[in-house]
RNA sequence: GUCUGCGUAGCUCAGCUGGAUAGAGCACUCGCCUCCUAAGCGAGGGGUCGGAGGUUCGAAUCCUCUCGUAGACGCCA
């Protein structure tokens, strides 16, 4: 559908054309005095200066031959703002066209069907486990994700697990050192190895971050960690075994909290699954002279003469002949490139790797790893933050691991229900949605570039813009439908009804409001701005909540007034049931 | 040192393709349940939009400089 702003915008720019202005100057925008119009065009003001006449008699002039049929109110005031009311009738006319339309009036964008879209974020890595910095790649890149695919965008997560770098070495490491009579380690057997790993999820937990502590102390120890990550990476059997158990014993461990999390990757691609593309991508690289040697390594300059600083030249190789973290990621693209011949490739990083990516996606470009085609995007988001303003961290000093903010969260939501009159189980259901909101929306609210300050009391208070605010009104909606129900109120058929405005203030900023939404989704995934409909879920709310509170709805005695507000309450429930969806966000029935 | 981001109410943040009195939330003060979930709604106080210049009829928004802050700057990821 047309949004509403470029529908009012149409006659507006006729008015011009007709009163011999530009058309150009006839811009139309919410109104930023909503005490004076809901919406204003500014165009009078700049077009003074062209056309050497007072803004006021333009705007006269534009006013006069203005089509007024959506408009309930069209004036000049003082300089030359015309300001603007849309009328009622246009208004429920046009939420009823989006109460009928797929994704209520959201059109699919022209590029949707250039073909698939990968977008790369979790960001986890085998034997570590996800702590809250892995947060915010999770929380960001699955509303992404979302937000493509409701526009319709054919998608693929991948998870791209970290599973090929020294840190399996460490493990192998320490596993040695502690028990040296395993099979593994011994270099003489050639039968299978045992499918049972001989470690737990919590024996990694704790021997990765000991073995890690300890090589940053003892040179020699570091040393055979190295050593031992190129024997893995040269295939020896016994090492492998371990680095397979490694990733089993991992992901499943990842899966159970992803899920928790309601985050999903359609792909579990990992870095190692890259490491076959290495040898040939280097030869080409090679053979077709982008790669040169310096300084001991092979890298390829990524330079550009339009570049207000140095931009180092992306390494290929170690001096040692070592890959790195640019190499795995262009060998990555060579394998998306054959596997799925993407479209375009979204990463959502940390912003500190800003440079990094610049660095390889300049290189895939240069070297027609991906040609100019694939549109590939960053999205940087900034550090989520302790109270101190500063990375989050424990009250010791260390990484507070994931599950345990989850935990920390939920425990607080269950403080806050304590006089809710609900069974244990559901009463546990909805805690961890309402943690859940809490959480992502506290994170989501914010733009992913900026840092915040996680602030376990205000992103669980259900006051103000927070997720359980969202939860609630729609809990509030939900409620006043079963209640419909039993009055005998058919409710589904409420979806099918029209809208008749009936002239009230509030009901017509819930229109206004909702309005909004055919905009706001398309935009929120152009700029990678899941805040913007965040933004856009809050407004509805208080909208919504404000009329709520006036009006009676289901005990109205007009009856006409009655129907054309419940299903204007359901509508307003589906939309933010769907928007909330977008963000990652389930709403519980009660709360 | 070079480059980049950020600096808006006590706190957390919107607004930034220039326009009319700079907006929310939290916190604070006050009011509203015989009424569909008061986990709600409403009212109030609170601002040199970091600072200084400039462009413009008009600047939080654009340009220059400056201060503060975070980060990046080839063999980590």
């Amino acid at each position: 559908m047309e949004p509403l702003l470029s529908k009012l915008e149409a006659p507006v720019k006729e008015a011009f054309k007709k009163a011999g202005y530009d058309e150009s100057y006839a811009k139309v925008t919410l109104s930023n005095r909503p005490d004076l119009c809901e919406y204003q065009c500014n165009g009078a003001l700049s077009a003074a200066k062209q056309y050497h006449k007072a803004p006021f008699m333009i705007a006269d002039d534009v006013v006069k031959n203005l089509d007024k049929a959506y408009f309930s109110k069209a004036e000049v005031v003082k300089p030359g703002f015309i300001n603007l009311d849309v009328s009622e009738e246009g208004l429920a006319l046009f939420i009823n066209e989006m109460k009928k339309s797929e994704r209520f009036g959201v059109e699919t964008p022209e590029d949707a069907s250039r073909g698939k879209v990968i977008i790369d974020y979790g960001g986890a890595n085998v034997a570590k486990p996800l702590h809250v910095g892995h947060l915010r790649s999770a929380v960001i890149g699955e509303s992404i994700k979302r937000i493509a695919s409701y526009l319709g965008y054919d998608i693929v997560g991948d998870v791209h697990l970290g599973d090929w770098g020294l840190q399996i070495g460490l493990i192998i490491t320490e596993l040695k050192a502690r028990h040296p009579e395993l099979v593994y380690f011994d270099d003489s057997y050639t039968g299978e190895y045992p499918e049972e790993a001989p470690f737990t999820m919590s024996d990694l937990e704790e021997i990765y971050p000991y073995a890690n502590a300890y090589s940053k102390e003892h040179e020699d120890y570091k040393k055979q960690a190295q050593e031992n990550t190129r024997l893995l990476q040269e295939g020896k059997p016994g090492y492998l075994a371990i680095w397979k158990h490694v990733i089993d014993v991992s992901v499943a461990d990842l899966k159970r909290i992803y899920d928790s999390l309601d985050v999903h990757f359609e792909l579990w691609k990992k870095e190692s699954d890259a490491q076959k593309y290495i040898p040939d991508m280097v030869k080409y690289l090679k053979d077709n002279g982008y790669a040169h040697e310096d300084q001991g390594a092979l890298v390829v300059d990524v330079q550009e003469e339009t570049d207000t600083k140095t931009i180092p030249p992306c390494m290929i190789l170690k001096s040692n002949g070592a890959t790195l973290y640019n190499t795995t990621d262009l060998a990555t693209m060579i394998e998306r490139r054959k596997l799925f011949d993407p479209a375009r490739i979204i990463y959502v990083v940390d912003k500190r790797q800003e440079l990094y990516f610049t660095q390889v996606f300049r290189c895939a470009r240069k070297t027609k790893i991906l040609d100019e085609k694939v549109k590939l995007n960053f999205v940087g988001f900034g550090t989520m933050n302790g109270k101190d303003n500063k990375p989050f961290k424990t009250r010791d000093g260390g990484v507070l691991r994931l599950e345990a903010l989850i935990k920390d969260v939920k425990d607080k939501v269950l403080e806050k229900m304590q006089d809710r009159d609900m069974e244990t189980a559901d009463r546990e259901a909805t805690a961890d949605r309402i943690a859940l909101a809490a959480i992502k929306y506290g994170d989501l609210s914010n733009q992913p570039v900026k840092d915040y300050i996680f602030d376990i009391d205000r992103f669980t208070s259900f006051e103000g813009n927070t997720g359980p605010y969202i939860l609630y009104t729609m809990v509030r909606i939900k409620s006043l439908m079963e209640k419909a129900a039993a009055e005998g109120i058919d409710v589904d058929a409420l979806s099918g009804m029209d809208i008749k405005a009936t002239g009230n203030a509030q009901e017509k900023s819930v229109y206004l409001t909702l309005v909004k939404w055919i905009e706001t989704i398309p935009a929120s995934f152009e700029e990678f701005a899941p805040n913007r409909i965040c933004q856009f879920l809050y407004e509805l709310c208080e909208n919504y909540n404000g009329f709520y509170h006036d009006n009676k709805i289901l005990t109205n005695d007009d009856s006409s007034q009655k129907m054309t507000w419940l299903a204007l309450s359901l509508f307003v429930l589906k939309v933010l049931d769907q928007g909330i969806d977008l963000l990652g966000l389930k709403a519980p029935d009660r709360m």
